[in-house]
RNA sequence: GCCCGAAUGGCGGAAUUGGUAGACGCGCUCGACUCAAAAUCGAGUACCUCACGGUGUGUGGGUUCGAGUCCCACUUCGGGCACCA
């Protein structure tokens, strides 16, 4: 290992000379591969894969930066880490740059990947490049459609005509989470909704467990992530009513509040939905239509606001109250939505803000039920929600909310009117893209057959290899569909004439399962190998964006609950933990090409250097919260790095030295700067090790320069323990001084220091004495001072004794041996 | 509207279980070295007060010998969901 050792003499801190020497060593000595047979304990430590566009960013080296440290980290305390990296490399922004530039989507995502591999490469993380996938490379979503397939032979993958989100920019369905504001996540446009026959994962067949697995989450997830995901579920649990209709299928109602049942005055069905043209009267069909075909134009933006004003029309048709008989007009309208519980609900306007603003406006009655002690909603024009006691409700009259909430679904279930019930606000998810670059869904429509899965012998359904340009502009529906020959199949069942079906997998479908890739990425024979995946997952520490906290994270829980159910692992919940890293700014807001407030990344690193720039990131503050660039600075952990070096250059012992006979003071504050670590380290306070390791530098410095030396043991010790903690976030610098201070590289593969207990022991400590919980004064006292003797010693300081005369003698002391005296006078 | 989270010097942020508020860094001031500069090293830096001393962790209350930390009410900011019956 001489070729890595500097000369003797001395030379400055020179980043871009370290970079040099240390990129290519760790590439060739495959420092970071992980060996399947090592027996040592398994960690697994993934960071979030990068989507493909342009170089890395800022929030690329904040994020990989902290999981750096946990993955280098867990290696050193001595377990088999698995830091895997891959792409996320299907998507729209690859298809938009080969329409503009009449190329395949290939080219682009295939060229920026390349870049981003080698920018990940210069950053230093500890990353096995061995395991590296695409998500687009064929050899990858022949499994993605594989596992449609065992899906779609489960019934979880079905197809159905519904109204779906569209993004008309985009030209193609969006899921329901895809759909922020009314707008498309991707490019902002009104989505608008149109009716399509599109494929639908059965996720709401998982709501349960999604929600109750959550248990296994808590503590180790973040809690607004857990709490985003709980209400996106959404389940509320209330009873199903059914109220028979004259000439008509009865209608079928949920509600959270069955006690309110006797305030029913009207029904109400979601205007957009078929069970509302299948009740309304030749009288009102007119009327209906003209009022359906207005709702078309109305943007989702505006018909999700709240204050809008209600609207509706009259289905000339009635319903029967189920306990009372009365009559009850059906209406439709579009506050009703349609996908969601039966797509028709029970208006009880005295206590829900929504029924009461409709029948305000149409003239309806409005009958109060429950007693809150309020005024009459019809008059202030609030809905009572609250609890309150039942009143002009025979069979639960006069019973609190809660109990009256059980008498009703008793009663519903007596009568066979109803019977409690369940409903959650997760919807299916919506699969298939009129879009050209993902993975195929896997199915042949045969006309004498019907739907024919691809026979897996056959897969992948290989995406055309010469579209480009205009073949891939959107038009409504797949561009796939134009290409003929790629269409046209024999069916696997008859044989037959068939065509393919031309949709594409939501790249959400690709990383809904990558992690388990990760642990065979070449195989030809399976998706992934059950026996490694029950070995190596859950993954133990998952590092991300809290932009995922919904939709990778929850499409993820769902597809490890089905693989789970098929028998190919047998784990239920894919990420342990979660940190969420928080966004680095600029200005207070985030960078961005419209702003012109973005930072190059590759220009900090030119100019700082790698170390310095994860230095400044992981020391702006903790990593969950956002960080700002005009805080932060690179210039200074430059400086901070350089210092440190200097320390591992000054030591004159040789390698092996016993540090026992070293500064008794270094040797204690090197190693509670270890036993510090650690701890800070299980709280994910990383910025907080940093401060640690300038601390100790500086006493280590101080040592050298105006204390026992640079030959004394204790500085050897303080270098060699700096470079193995700093290796956690600055690993070129801190190989290099591991090579300086005489050891074998790589310091990534050094074993973390063994903290001395016994140098913890402080020969005397600071007790505190206050009077009256003020600081009054100090006293050096040892450690193990008994109370009395405490107690006895600080009475006896002349300060407080002034104290206790003036303010009338003593009345109580606390005494709290070794920290601290309260003197309580008066 | 509902649900989460936060608020500490000029700035980013520290502060196991309630027990020295402001670690560490940035910035700023002064000094050493230098012909000079950079780099480096050292000292100082919450506020008020000449000082003794006093005041201080968003606001107002409370519990406690003692509160940044616990409880109640509120304010502001950030985030999520939202006509989900």
């Amino acid at each position: 290992m001489s070729d890595n050792q500097p000369s003797a003499e001395k030379q400055s801190y020179d980043f871009a000379e370290i970079e040099a020497r240390w990129l290519p060593y760790w590439e060739k000595a495959g420092t970071f591969v992980v060996d399947e047979d090592d027996p040592r304990p398994k960690k697994y430590v993934l960071d979030m894969f990068p989507y493909p566009s342009g170089d890395l960013h800022m929030g690329h080296a904040e994020a990989f930066a902290m999981g750096d440290v946990i993955a280098r980290y867990e290696r050193m305390r001595g377990n088999n880490v698995l830091h895997p990296i891959g792409w996320d490399s299907f998507g729209l922004p690859a298809e938009n740059a080969a329409i503009k530039n009449n190329a395949h989507p290939a080219e682009w995502t295939y060229r920026n990947i390349e870049t981003q591999a080698a920018s990940f490469k210069r950053y230093g993380l500890s990353m096995d490049w061995t395991r590296r996938l695409h998500t687009s490379d064929p050899e990858y979503y022949r499994w993605t459609q594989w596992l449609f397939l065992q899906l779609h032979r489960r019934g979880l993958a079905y197809r159905k005509d519904a109204p779906v989100n569209w993004c008309p920019s985009c030209q193609t369905v969006l899921a329901n989470e895809q759909v922020v504001d009314g707008g498309c996540d991707r490019c902002g446009t009104a989505v608008t909704k149109k009716s399509l026959n599109q494929w639908y994962f059965k996720i709401t067949d998982y709501a349960d467990r999604l929600l109750d697995d959550m248990d296994q989450l808590e503590g180790a997830w973040p809690e607004r992530v857990l709490a985003m995901q709980r209400n996106w579920i959404g389940r509320s649990t209330g009873a199903s009513v059914r109220f028979q209709v004259e000439d008509a299928e009865p209608i079928e109602v949920f509600t959270t509040r069955p006690d309110t049942l006797y305030g029913v005055t009207f029904m109400v069905v979601a205007a957009d939905a078929p069970l509302a043209m299948e009740l309304v009267t030749e009288a009102q069909r007119e009327e209906l239509e003209a009022y359906r075909e207005r709702l078309k134009s109305v943007s989702e933006i505006e018909r999700q606001s709240a204050d809008r004003e209600k609207t509706g029309v009259l289905l000339g048709r009635h319903a029967v109250h189920p306990l009372t008989g009365e009559s009850i007009p059906i209406w439709a309208s579009d506050y009703v939505l349609a996908d969601y519980g039966t797509g028709a609900v029970m208006g009880v306007p005295a206590h829900d803000q929504r029924d009461l603003d409709f029948a305000l406006t149409m003239g309806l009655p409005v009958n109060v039920v429950v007693d809150t002690g309020e005024e009459h909603p019809a008059v202030s024009g609030t809905a009572t929600a609250g609890e309150g006691t039942a009143v002009n409700s025979p069979k639960w009259e006069g019973l609190p909310k809660q109990e009256a909430i059980a008498r009703a679904v008793q009663v519903l279930e007596e009568s066979g009117a109803g019977e409690a019930t369940v409903n959650y606000r997760l919807r299916d998810w919506l699969v298939s893209r009129q879009r050209f670059w993902g993975a195929p869904i896997p199915i042949i429509h045969c006309p004498d057959c019907g739907e024919v899965p691809v026979p897996e012998d056959q897969l992948p359904v290989a995406l055309p290899t010469e579209a480009k340009g205009e073949d891939l502009a959107p038009k409504g529906t797949s561009p796939l569909g134009g290409m003929s020959e790629w269409v046209t199949a024999d069916c696997p069942a008859c044989g037959g004439a068939a065509t393919r079906d031309t949709d594409t997998m939501d790249t959400f479908v690709d990383s809904s399962w990558y992690y388990l890739r990760y642990l065979d990425p070449t195989s030809a024979d399976q998706a992934f190998p059950t026996e490694a995946a029950n070995r190596w997952m859950p993954v133990d520490q998952y590092v991300g964006g809290v932009e995922h906290a919904i939709l990778h994270l929850l499409y993820s829980r769902f597809f490890t609950k089905v693989l789970y159910d098929i028998g190919l692992v047998n784990f239920t919940e894919p990420f342990k933990a979660l940190l969420n890293q928080g966004q680095v700014l600029n200005g207070g807001k985030a960078m961005s090409k419209s702003l012109g407030n973005g930072v190059d990344l590759a220009e900090q690193l030119d100019a700082h250097g790698v170390d310095a720039v994860r230095v400044a990131m992981v020391f702006a503050g903790p990593p969950e919260d956002d960080i700002d660039w005009q805080d932060m600075s690179p210039a200074g952990s430059a400086k901070f790095l350089a210092r440190a070096w200097r320390v591992a250059q000054d030591v004159t012992s040789s390698p092996g030295t016993d540090p026992a006979s070293g500064a008794a003071g270094l040797r204690a504050a090197a190693h509670r700067t270890v036993a510090d670590a650690e701890q800070l380290i299980a709280d994910q306070k990383f910025n907080v090790v940093v401060a640690r390791l300038m601390e100790l530098v500086n006493a280590a410095r101080k040592e050298i320069d105006s204390g026992a030396g640079p030959a004394d043991p204790a500085v050897r010790e303080a270098a060699e323990v700096t470079a193995q903690l700093l290796s956690l976030v600055a690993p070129y610098t801190a190989e290099d001084m591991w090579a300086m201070l005489g050891h074998e590289p790589s310091v990534a593969n050094s074993t973390w220091p063994q903290v001395d207990e016994s140098l913890l022991v402080q020969d005397t400590v600071t007790a505190v004495v206050q009077v009256k919980g003020k600081l009054r004064d100090k006293l050096e006292v040892a450690p193990d001072i008994s109370e009395d003797e405490l107690e006895a010693a600080a009475l006896a300081l002349p300060k407080i004794q002034r104290y206790i005369a003036e303010d009338g003698g003593v009345r109580k002391v606390i005494v709290r041996a070794p920290k601290l005296v309260n003197v309580v006078t008066g």
